[in-house]
Parts: C-alpha cells; sequence; structure tokens
DNA sequence: TTTCTTTACTAAATCGATTTACTAATTTAG
DNA sequence: CTAAATTAGTAAATCGATTTAGTAAAGAAA
C-alpha cells in the first residue's frame, strides 16, 4: 500500500510551469492585487481543485504564526454546563475552519497558569477562559503579549478583555423573588466560599431580593473544593439546630444541586416535597424529577455564539485596535413545580 | 509593553559559541549518543534551565511531521459518557504532553468523514474514534495511511485496528436476568434502528437471558434520530394495546432513558414505581431520582486508561509493527430501587 | 611512522508554506 | 521619442527546529 505523497505548492507550480510564489498567492486569493493574470489564475484554481490541493497547515503556521487553533479552558468539562457550551462552540468554530483544544483547570490558579504557558508556546491563535480566581494578572499577561482573550462564566472586574457572561444577580435576584412570591419565607442560598465574580454576585442578587422583603437571610456557604452531599449535611447541622428552620433552598451552582438533593432525599424522602427549591443551570433531569425542578437556565447557545463572535472579531482586527466588548445575558426562570406554594407551615 | 521575543534554538547556539546542531542534540537527550562531551552538555543544559528555553513546537512538527495533537471525535461531547470520557483521556494526555482535539461527529457518517479528512490534512498524532456506522472504510484508510487510531463503545467486525468496549451482550445479559430475578416477565428492550456495534450486542445480551427462561422478547426499535419522550410513546402505543401488556424496561442507551422516563411520568406519574427498570450508563442523577434507577456502569476510568495506553503504544512503535490490540472490560450493574420486586400483577 | 578509529563536534539541507524585494516587458504620459 | 508607471510575474529569504553527511583532531593499532 504505497499512497503517493500529499501533493505539495512546489509540486503545483512545476506542473504548471509557474513559480511557487504566484500559486501561493492565487491559493490565498491574492491574484488580482498581485498582478496575477486572469488566464494564470484560473489555471492554478482549476488544477488545486481537480487535484484537491490542501496547503500544509503546519507549515502555514510556522511562517505565519497562525494556528487556526482555539483554546477552552473551563472548570470541568464533565460538568454539563461547560459540555454544552464545548459543543455550541465547537460547531461554530469549526464552519470558520478553526479547531477546539480544551482543557480543564479545575478551578485551579497552579492548573490554569500551567495550561496557560502549555498553550502559549505552541503558537495558540486565542482563548476561551473560565478564569479560577487568582489568575488576574496570568490574563493580563496574555493582554500584554496581544493574545486574544475572551472570558466567560466570571471576570476580573477592571481588566481589559472581553468577556460573555449572564447577568447574575438579575438571575438571582428574579430566583428568590419568585420563591418570596410563593410565600417561602426562610429562604436558605447554598453558596461556596469562592470568590469566583458569577458567585458573589448571584449572592447579591439573592440579598438585595431579601433586603427588600425584610426576611432574615440564611447564607450558608461550603468550601468550593469536595462538594458532597455528606458535607452539604454538616454544614446544614452547624447552621441549624433542626431543618425546619427553614422553608426553601436556593443552590447557587449546579454541582451544589446534585449535592443537595442527594442530602434532602437521604434526610427525609419527603423534604423535597416540603421545602421550595430553586437552582442555578437547567439540567435535563430536573423536568423529569418528582417534584419537577425549577432552575435558572443560563442561555448556552446565545453565550456561545457571542464567545465565537468576539473572538473572530478580534482575530480578524488589526493589530491592536479590537475594542473589548462585554455581553451580558439575562438568564430564564424555568418555574417548576419544586418552588409552588407548599405545606411549609404545617409540615416542618 | 515590548516584551522580547522568545529565544530560540539559534541564539542559544550563538550565546554559547556551540553549533545549533550540539544543542538540539542535547535539547533531544541524544547528547551521549552523538558524542557531546559532558562539559558541553552540561553547558547547555544549564543555560536551557535559566532561559527557561521550550522549543516552538509548530517549527518542530513540520520538521519531524508529530504535533503532539490526538483527536477525540465522539458521538456527542455533550452527553455525560462521553465528556466523562474526555475528561479522563484529556488528563492522561496531558502528563503525556499531549493536547486533545475534540469533535462531535452527531453520529453521522458524512460529519465523520468530514472531520476525519479535516484533521488529516492538519499533521495529527493519532485518533481515538467512536466510529459511527458506515465509515468502516474511512477507518480503513486511516489504517491504510498508518494513522494511528483507538476505536471505542464500539467498533467493526473484522477490521485490523485497536479497540477499547465494554462487554454489552453480557452488560445487558445480566441486567435482564436480575429483572427476572426479581419477578418480571414482560421485559421491554427499548432500543435504536441503528446497526451500531455496542446496540446490537447489548440486544444479543437481553435476547439471550429471555430465551432462556423461555419468556417472550418484547424489542421495540426507535429511529435513532431524534429521540423524544413523543417518538418513544408513539412507538409505545404502536406496539401496545396498552402499557400493562408489560412489566419493565430495559433503556439500552442513555438518551433513551431520559426520554422514556419523560414519556412514563406524562403517561402515568406512579408508572415509574410500578415498572421495573433498569437503563444503560449510569448518571449523578440516577441515585437521587425517586425511585433510585438501576443502572449499567460502564468502567469509565479504565476505559479511558486502556484508551490512552493502546494509543501510546502505537505512537512509539517502531513504524507499522504495533500489535492490535482489543481490551473488553465488564461492566457492573449498579442495583437501586427501580428494579426491586413490585406490585405489579395487582397494580397494572 | 602510518593508518584506522573514535571523539567531538558542525555545515547545510530540509520540512512546506509565505512574503519581500526584485526584474523584464509593456503602457502611458509628457 | 524618452521617461515614468504599470503589468505580470519570479528568486530567494524566512519561519525554527531536526538530521544527514560530513570534518578535524586525538588516540589506538599495525
Amino acid at each position: 500500500m504505497t499512497s503517493k505523497p500529499r501533493p505539495k505548492l512546489k509540486d503545483i507550480a512545476k506542473e504548471l510551469h509557474v513559480s511557487p510564489t504566484t500559486v501561493s498567492f492565487v491559493l490565498n486569493g491574492k491574484g488580482k492585487e498581485k498582478n496575477i493574470s486572469d488566464v494564470v489564475i484560473k489555471k492554478i484554481e482549476d488544477y488545486i481543485k481537480e487535484i484537491g490541493y490542501q496547503p500544509h497547515t503546519i507549515a502555514q503556521s510556522l511562517r505565519t504564526g497562525r494556528s487556526r487553533i482555539l483554546v477552552l479552558m473551563v472548570e470541568d468539562i464533565s460538568n454539563p454546563f461547560f459540555s454544552r457550551i464545548a459543543r455550541i462552540i465547537e460547531d461554530i468554530a469549526h464552519t470558520k475552519g478553526y479547531k477546539i483544544v480544551f482543557c480543564s483547570n479545575e478551578n485551579d490558579d497552579l492548573r490554569s497558569r500551567e495550561l496557560i504557558k502549555f498553550f502559549l508556546e505552541r503558537s495558540i491563535d486565542g482563548f476561551f477562559i473560565v478564569p479560577s480566581a487568582g489568575i488576574r494578572s496570568t490574563i493580563q499577561s496574555l493582554i500584554d503579549h496581544n493574545i486574544p482573550v475572551v472570558l466567560f462564566d466570571r471576570y476580573f472586574e477592571g481588566l481589559p478583555v472581553s468577556h460573555v457572561i449572564i447577568d447574575n444577580e438579575k438571575a438571582a435576584y428574579d430566583a428568590t423573588a419568585h420563591l418570596i412570591k410563593n410565600n417561602f419565607k426562610k429562604i436558605v442560598f447554598l453558596t461556596t466560599d469562592s470568590e469566583q465574580t458569577q458567585m458573589l454576585n448571584r449572592q447579591q442578587g439573592y440579598e438585595k431580593a431579601i433586603k427588600q422583603v425584610g426576611y432574615k437571610p440564611y447564607l450558608l456557604k461550603l468550601p468550593f473544593t469536595n462538594v458532597t452531599a455528606v458535607n452539604i449535611q454538616k454544614a446544614f447541622l452547624e447552621k441549624f439546630e433542626t431543618i425546619s428552620e427553614i422553608d426553601s433552598i436556593f443552590f447557587s451552582t449546579n454541582y451544589l444541586t446534585k449535592g443537595g438533593i442527594e442530602f434532602l432525599k437521604k434526610t427525609d424522602p419527603q423534604l423535597i416535597h416540603k421545602l421550595g427549591i430553586v437552582t442555578f443551570d437547567d439540567n435535563d433531569f430536573f423536568n423529569i424529577y418528582t417534584p419537577t425542578i425549577t432552575a435558572v437556565s443560563q442561555p448556552l447557545e446565545k453565550i456561545g455564539r457571542a464567545m465565537m463572535k468576539i473572538m473572530l472579531d478580534i482575530l480578524q482586527r488589526k493589530k491592536g485596535q479590537a475594542e473589548i466588548q462585554h455581553k451580558i445575558f439575562p438568564a430564564e426562570l424555568i418555574v417548576r413545580e419544586s418552588s409552588g406554594p407548599k405545606l411549609h407551615k404545617e409540615n416542618i
């Protein structure tokens, strides 16, 4: 099986009795601009199509410094929120001739830095990053090096870099207000102790809604590593005498929800029917769960499209003059059974 | 902000008054072999460490033909089964200095071929592929071109290529036998009409178990595109007079489970408590669902490790002589409430 | 002492494109 | 009719490594 080697630009030049320069000009659509005659342009274009020539991308990259590879760095690619976004980005990128390399930073600063360094050395055209809280200066240095960066899910206040996020404060406010409207009064906001902007903004939204009606806030913060049902249980036991001190829970992110429901189920299988529940990030199982679960749904498709659009804008800019874009989308509260009026007063 | 350009091999050579050749030899650990003196080796190694030199990977790729990029082509990266595998592969790859580019083929032959072609043109070192059913010849041509390939989740009978799968037949047999043991007699096997090996093997396992006890098989096949609760409902209505004709369901893959539970819940919220349920592929929500759901759990970690090990074996081989490896792991049936003895006789 | 090895390196070709700086021929302007 | 400008290309350098095919000097063998 001796498949013939793929043709190179030089072969085409030789075959058509023109110089490699001419072929390259035509390939890159610069024929007209470079005063190549229509006859020659046509001849080259036809031949290229005929043999199905594809330029050697590595060679192109070496010469041009562009790789057509984009990095998508998320917290954990196996988290459904991120894998969904990944899928959307992937699809758009492909239509634009870009490849996506993904990596998970585990929300760890060291790992984030290592990954960025690793990819920086490999002529990456741009970065989509869900930044861990402590890598502000690393992001800054990417900007300084003029590397295209788009942050998403969270961002750094005051850093001159584009980002795509949702209005976390409003989303959390709405979700909390929805519980209040349904007569819940003792609403726990379960969150992590990380300083990520998206989590802080959600907390602000919750606090704003609670303050507005003058209820008592029940803030419960977990160490954000190792979130399990057991740890959630511990946190509840430390904070409250009995679970009947409260009447509803707002889970501030998707991995808390999983552990949280598990904890509720273990504590008392009926609890989930008695408490009001809302959660951040929708999940396919929420509308087949019993009860179905009310969730803040992020517009993933829009987020992905916006990220890609901003990235392409940056990539097409004349050096150093793409303006910084901040896209903030509203999220949607999908109301389901878990947040409806309950018998909480009597039952708990 | 004028950051100095990254040093290149030539700069090192000039600085240390040796030739680029020598530096390259030392860099690649061939100093001894190429008779470079210990003094010079040490000098070069020290200097490299001092300035933190990192070779330009694109240039290396052009020269060596190796890119240290592996492609992971799955059906859909946002399917949790695949994103979990992706995460595992990613982690191992990183420790070995490889990057992973992922893509989703939607189980579509055309898209699969396009993607493979796209990456073939880009000096990819190897492919992990979940093949759609009709790309046998494309895989064959990868083999012919001596491109490292590892198939997983499914494979092609008789194709000389390594693969990592689970023992689908045995897993399905065990799951079915488990239902039988718990006194279920009218067991539906819900599957798709695709010719993918893993689906066919699961079906065989089901049929074997059913035949062994002489029960009637209830095989229900859906067109594998566009699996929704509505379509599942339609299929059931066409096949059965009433749902009480059956007493249990075996969902043969994870996206059928989602639609299936939705269908059950819509038809009658109590149904899921009355029917016996087992499903392929575990999910975090299955042990917090009510009832908790019995599932065939694939050993993702082992699968990922095996894939990577085989790939590295192929990459390190002397041209053309890596033996073909077929890894088949057992799956584990995680027994939960949904498959326990029910009151089906009286209730349905 | 001469020849053959071995040691310790290096020059230059190469991977496959892009791009700058040229040239020769033809047109246009003055 | 000559000089300037335009047209239609091309030669060669370049991107940053790796690797083949050498060479000069020192040591060993004859």
